[in-house]
DNA sequence: GTTAAATCCGTAGAACACTACGGGAGGACG
DNA sequence: CGTCCTCCCGTAGTGTTCTACGGATTTAAC
């Protein structure tokens, strides 16, 4: 039950370059070959590329990521302490990007709901992001 | 009540090149000029490079903030559906951002949790990184 | 067994957002 | 006037994340 890599691609909404570069940046490991070369793919390397989406959409970079789907492939039991830690900074590099996304979507609705939009003259879009007195500055 | 372009971006707390970056980027209009060809700014332009920070901030891309800028200049009174229009699909694209984020704090925590500390063996980081899912089968 | 599609590889280019370089000219201060 | 910092400009480099090219080989379908 493999797959080829174009295969693989599509199952995960992904362009087959970048199956290769994330080999080559080793965020997937190297997958076995045919005898001519080709390479064969699981579903858990589907698995594999979601979480690296997934991940990626909320603003990891591909290094960080590399760190955290690598963990499995490292010795299972000596590294636990390890990948305990670096989930625990995970989550807290998440909880501050949460409180960064909080901040920048209440800034965007106060604007939004401030802007009183039969009369286009005084729009809050622009006044809010100008720095107009509800200046929440970053 | 002029000046250069270094106190201008310390002013606004970027790079000096980052000004010249934005002016070539048409994020910044082109400065009057000293008789030597020096760039001078006024305050307004501490504002817009500020207003340039919170959009970043806010999560625009350069090319966003140019027409969010350009908006401002033009017609301000014309402008204000168009840039609510993008600010509301920002706040779209923040929503669909949290609920990745809590969805892999989720995860994350979840494996944390489960790890039987003292029993090395049986990390339940590796397991969940792994792709073993919290709860339901893949 | 032929052939058309898929894959191989390395390398190059693209877009984004800067950041740095280098050599010369401008300008403030004493 | 000398000195020294700032600024000029164009261009090139950085790092990230892909995406494309192109000629050769492999595989699958018929």
């Amino acid at each position: 039950m493999s797959m080829t890599v174009s295969k693989l691609a599509k199952a995960a909404g992904v362009n087959l370059e970048t199956v290769r570069f994330y080999e080559r940046k080793r965020l997937l490991p190297k997958p076995d070959r045919t005898s001519g070369g080709h390479r064969l793919y699981s579903p858990d390397d589907i698995e594999r590329l979601r979480f690296i989406q997934r991940a990626k959409f909320v603003g990891f970079t591909l290094r960080e990521i590399a760190v955290l789907a690598r963990l499995r492939d490292e010795s299972p039991s000596a590294s636990c302490e390890d990948a305990m830690d670096l989930a625990r900074r995970k989550v807290a590099e998440i909880d501050a990007k949460l409180r960064d996304l909080r901040e920048m979507r209440s800034a965007l609705t106060s604007f939004i709901d401030a802007c009183p939009e039969k009369d286009l003259g005084h729009c809050e879009v622009m006044g809010g992001l100008a720095g107009r007195k509800r200046g929440n500055s970053a």
